[in-house]
DNA sequence: CATGAATGAGCGTTCATTCAT
DNA sequence: TATGAATGAACGCTCATTCAT
């Protein structure tokens, strides 16, 4: 069997992993679970994986990602600093949005990890994120103030940290009650800091 | 043994469990670990919480429960607008700083709940949680709004979905990366928005 | 459960431990057959014992001491060294006899142990036994050549390692081939090995 | 492939295997290792025996044989008895020495073979070898009792039964207990077994 | 009420063996 | 003939829960 059959392979283990572990979370997951799920034998899954927690681990590596590189048009410049907050934050709403269900193996292997070697490696990996994160809207609201397009009276790194956290809780809140508005939210979140941030409203 | 002592003893548990619950996580945590850490037998702990996820639910609900109360002086309409927001942000900054490790548990509580009946237990006590922080922060923007102090071109329940969210993000961001600057994050999310809230900035 | 209630079923878990491994062998025993043996549940095996290998340890350290304390007597110096030479190996010979199933488990816990942590401590145990019997056998000689009994002309400790090796190799044909005739060799043994020491045969 | 290449690849493996079944024991030996250290296939350890078991049997048997081989010269009748009988133990001391590590390999063979059908092999096989080095040791005994030259009043087969077992012994607290001096041992129990069995001393 | 010994369901993991290529 | 990916039976161990004392 070639590479590219092995790369196949795992990704169809990682496919039915995550969508066990979203179904069931990581503690009622069972190894066996997922075997079935990629319709393959118990043993086959640690051909491909050390662990549960190593597959759970490439799972969240996955997701993160998806995520990342979602995200990575919007290091563009192109744009004025409005613009490129306002795609930035529709872009999250729509990742929001979507990554509804991975959230939960998200916060599930945070949980795994408590007390695991895993516990620094997810810490790192969460911790570098955020800070990807914080630097891609620091960046547009320092561009916004160096070329005088934004409001120079504002903090760009401690807007930024809640900025993503607002983003981070929102998914939060959308996955534990799906009547949560993200369009209305993320709109209302836009103009308000717009109006703030911007010198030229009109 | 009256009344008041099974409820002393059912709070020496309580507290017990939180504090394992904190340092271990609770897939981590054995029920005969609460029962030492508490001084009493393993038995005893069946004798006042139906179960290990019994158990973790009432800390859960007691950590709910001392942030609600914690919030509850800020449901007063005393001071402006602009004073009952900073109020109330600068209260949820130190709500965050002093509920860190609690995170942790509520994370974890959730994890445990994935594919249990406690699941939709838990969800509907977050759903109700969040709904309660939204009311708080929506119900001061409505206030200053209606009293001509705000804005009115501003969505009050957008945002406080947002704002809400933003508290949340903060403290799993905190919870994760001790660095994270909450003072600062905090000022400047209330600069920003009060800047684009009120009217009245001079 | 008072501590000579927990003695009494930790020997009775011995007891079905050492039945099961002399049936089995260390490798095809399973806990579960052992706590069926005990008549107890899989779990009661690991309120008495750390794991499988630590109850195959404990099997061992018994069948040591039950040797050991049967040998106790030996070390009187009552009688002419002849006579405590002939009845160190009249007992030498009782205890293989009565040890041969035994003798399964020793072995058996020696090959377990390979390449564990447990080699060690088998190893260091074993050598301190085998110290402890060639100094049985090494004392008597050296008493009988003190006294002038004995002749000079033997090494007393070159023959002890010998001595103790020939009724270890005993127990293994022995265990191997029940038609080995343990009396008859003992006594060949006996008779030369006197015949060649004792100054005075006649 | 003809019939020498495929008995070349047999014997390379027995070699690999015979190596990390010292190395490891027999329990904690994978196939796998064994076709590593062999540089083939897993599967191709199956294409030249028909299990685990059967490849440790024949690793087993060669040991034997090579056993077996080097005491073969002691069958000649050259020399005195008590020549024949120094030369025997002398050769027994070497192989001691030598089989050390081999030792370790029988003894795990037996212990895998418990509970099994080759139990029974075992056993016939090990019965059949004490007997071919008993009868190896009474023969010298009695050839020399015939001539005259050996003592009569001793029991060559008692004997016998004992002197393998010594050096059987001997084999397992060298193998326990690397500080044993094996030369010494031995020289000591061939000296004071020859002033025994001897009649003409001086 | 309090206890902690007893229990056994449940699961992660290993590895000898098979078989399609 | 050689391979190594796939398999699944097997087993040690954990720990929430029960219940006799």
């Amino acid at each position: 069997m070639n590479t590219l059959d092995r790369e196949t392979k795992r990704t169809t283990l990682l496919d039915a992993a995550m969508a066990v572990f979203v179904r069931k979370g990581f503690a009622r997951t069972r190894v066996a679970d997922i075997a079935t799920e990629a319709d393959v034998g118990k043993g086959t899954v640690y051909e491909y994986f050390a662990s549960k927690e190593a597959l759970f681990f490439a799972v969240f590596e996955r997701i993160q990602e998806d995520i990342a590189s979602e995200l990575k048009p919007e290091l563009s410049e192109i744009g004025t600093s409005r613009e490129r907050l306002q795609r930035l934050f529709s872009k999250g709403a729509e990742i929001t949005r979507r990554q509804v269900e991975n959230q939960a193996v998200v916060l599930d292997f945070w949980a795994a990890s408590r007390g695991n070697l895993l516990e620094e490696q997810f810490r790192d990996f969460c911790v570098s994120g955020f800070a990807f994160y914080r630097s891609l809207v620091a960046q547009i609201l320092i561009d916004g103030q160096t070329s005088g397009e934004l409001n120079p009276n504002h903090d760009p790194e401690g807007l930024a940290v809640m900025i993503v956290a607002a983003f981070d809780g929102l998914g939060a809140q959308l996955y534990l009650d799906r009547s949560v508005d993200v369009e209305r939210a993320v709109a209302a979140f836009t103009n308000t800091l717009c109006d703030a941030l911007c010198l030229e409203d009109e």
